[in-house]
DNA sequence: CTGATTGCAAATGCTTTGCACGCCA
DNA sequence: TGGCGTGCAAAGCATTTGCAATCAG
């Protein structure tokens, strides 16, 4: 794990008077022990890997904790489930791009759109606390070759979307 | 209701051959009656003010279906539920901003916005479909004056967070 | 010690669905 | 008349919560 996520945590745990539990140490080491994206429940069958005694329960709530961290960030992919980004940390600015034929998420960094939608919120008589742009595609690769190397694997994970669109 | 949706709505119709039964009829009244935001359950409450028998299930279909036919847009304000929104016929690409304090949510349109993530789009080698902004702001009446006027009745509404941030 | 944390199971809340009946085309 | 649409109640599903036992500090 990274220095900077340790100290944010450490500090957040002393400021909140909270107890150091090996569930939350492993649920900690499984979350930020990758980039990618994931849902509770998700997360929950990761952390079983590592100890077989975890509980949902406490999954979620340490979800919950992470978030009031602000080392979690939850981001609306458009499903049923939550999704949790653990790269808010390193890139505290970046939006997603989802692709709607293979569900693939590409985060992106833009400085030029983070000042134009600063400057709307400004004009508007409001403060920018925190953005989300959530940009659905296509992808070119499907247009051009007429085949995602994504979209087999997506199928597969089969996952229910919140809405038909 | 506006011509233009009466049309899109109209063709809709007759392209996935649907029939036309009264509490279709009235549900798309409701919807198109104003131009504000609404939860499925707010809507039923509508409805139910004009007639007694609708149900909820009803409702949801219908809703599911508006949605197919472009008419209504989900949008995700961070609440357990998802809410609605009326006016992308007229607006095809605004967004939202959503106040922490007040909860209040303003629409915003701005092209140079829109120019500068299809930009980003493209250079991912994608093709834009659709995306929605949002933008959480502090209100500036709040920190000037120490309150906000549309605080006290969002507090009333009582809405639940799908989440504490 | 003492209160924070956990696991379990039950509860919650929004949304979807199966089914029998009714109604539109 | 055929089968789409409806209402009802039950089911689904992700998430939250009450509670008694356990554990960290």
């Amino acid at each position: 794990m990274e220095a900077g996520i340790k100290q944010k945590l450490d500090d957040f745990i002393r400021r909140k008077r909270l107890r150091r539990t090996v569930q939350r140490e492993q649920i900690v080491d499984v979350v930020f022990s990758r980039d990618e994206h994931f849902t509770a429940e998700e997360l929950f069958e990761r952390v079983r890997k590592v100890d077989g005694e975890t509980s949902r329960a406490t999954v979620y709530r340490t979800l919950g904790l992470l978030v009031e961290a602000d080392l979690l960030r939850q981001i609306d992919l458009g499903e049923s489930q939550i999704s949790y980004d653990p790269n808010f940390h390193d890139k505290p600015s970046h939006n997603h791009l989802v692709c709607i034929d293979c569900g693939r998420v590409v985060e992106f960094e833009d400085a030029h759109v983070d000042i134009q939608t600063d400057c709307v919120t400004r004009r508007l008589g409001f403060k920018t606390v925190r953005q989300s742009i959530k940009i659905e595609v296509n992808c070119e690769q499907l247009r051009l070759k007429g085949r995602c190397p994504s979209l087999i694997a997506t199928r597969l994970t089969g996952k229910r979307l919140r809405r038909k669109r």
